[in-house]
DNA sequence: TAGATTGTTAATCGATTAACAATC
DNA sequence: TAGATTGTTAATCGATTAACAATC
């Protein structure tokens, strides 16, 4: 609640996927869990659960556990999901596509209010009830509606320009899909969803199993 | 080369980076880097850069640094990227249908075989000239033709249970887009791409900034 | 009360950074 | 040769795990 410490990036990463189990078990009516118990199903130890959790406040009861629920909306809060954010899709491409017609978004409060592209065959387009707008409509647009996240799905030649110019224009939040770094004011956040750099790491520790089975026949 | 001690994961996670890096330094014709020149690039210690690339042998020389050509070469086969992989989709919704159409995956010899769903209205249709297939021809498929990677991205419900037949019929990589956690024998490699967590991790960080911008004025 | 399980401190482990001798 | 920069060892830092007193 209160910013004492900077919490690790190691413990933020882990919120979600806290979230999405313990959603779980609310929609199985568990309603009590203990740290033990959720260290089991997540494979992780019932210590760096404690730990994680106690960065942000005291969830727990001694001798009981966590209550599901309880803990659910507190973590809920913490990541802010609370309340309604609204996004932009600057590249109209496939993932751009994709990410507007992903209906999840919509029921977890990611609102996208608009596209924006360069190419005229999409432009006045609607997909999924959101239009498609020229990239030069872009600046009237971010400065007269409230963009939380701007969602980079266009080329790598042309993502570092347009996320300083988003920047510039006040958009906070830089959800990059684009295949470049992003150099951007200390205020503004970027998370990397790099695919091409996952199918590699994929692609190593594939063969990198196959070395060690070649190499000692039993694992 | 030879497989010594386990490289970590956060090793192995920068690597698709430094290739990148490397790339663009070929393309605009740079022969040779230093350790020190590249971690001002890449905004990581030098140190860091000699640390990782000495896992895999002495690319470099003293007083003169990487040759950016060969060092290119070499993380490309540390990667394991001088062959072509096979990849199916499973699953032929948004995501996955826009990574069939995502032509840089087959210039790189990322190349999609075959896509599969449930949904009659795709089945027997091409995307890009890659068939989809109804999912009871999967186990024909995969045991007839050799897949290095299945992609993921069907609904949560479904995700275990066909990640657990394709484990079966020997393949070896998940890239799992499904909102699930995959248990799989140790020799199969999940590499999760979890955009609803990425995005949350991305708001908390936005909230995060915003609160600490309003306690302590002068950042 | 007794048992269970938290919150938290201390110990361990691993990853990053610094330092420097080796050597091109 | 002198200067530069690597490869590698040692020091530091941070994150994870273990332990246990507090307490429900």
């Amino acid at each position: 609640m209160n910013s004492e410490r900077k919490i690790s990036s190691a413990v933020i990463n882990r919120l979600p996927r806290y979230y999405r189990y313990l959603g779980d078990l609310l929609e199985s009516d568990i309603t009590r869990i203990s740290s033990k118990e959720l260290s089991t199903k997540m494979n992780i130890t019932a210590s760096q659960i404690r730990q994680d959790l106690n960065n942000f406040g005291g969830f727990g009861q001694q001798g009981y556990g966590y209550n599901v629920e309880y803990l659910y909306n507190e973590i809920k809060k913490i990541l802010g999901l609370d309340r309604v954010y609204n996004l932009i899709v600057v590249g109209g491409g496939n993932i751009g596509q994709a990410l507007v017609n992903y209906t999840n978004f919509e029921k977890r409060g990611f609102v996208i209010t608009a596209v924006f592209d360069v190419n005229p065959r999409l432009i006045g387009m609607t997909i999924r009830g959101v239009e498609v707008y020229d990239v030069d409509k872009m600046e009237d647009f971010v400065k007269n509606n409230k963009v939380d996240v701007a969602i980079l799905t266009l080329p790598r030649s042309q993502a570092s320009k347009v996320a300083n110019d988003l920047a510039a224009w006040g958009v906070k939040g830089m959800w990059n899909f684009s295949h470049v770094d992003l150099a951007m004011p200390e205020d503004v956040i970027v998370e990397n969803v790099h695919l091409t750099d996952s199918l590699m790491t994929l692609l190593y520790k594939i063969n990198e199993v196959e070395t060690e089975e070649g190499q000692t026949p039993n694992s």
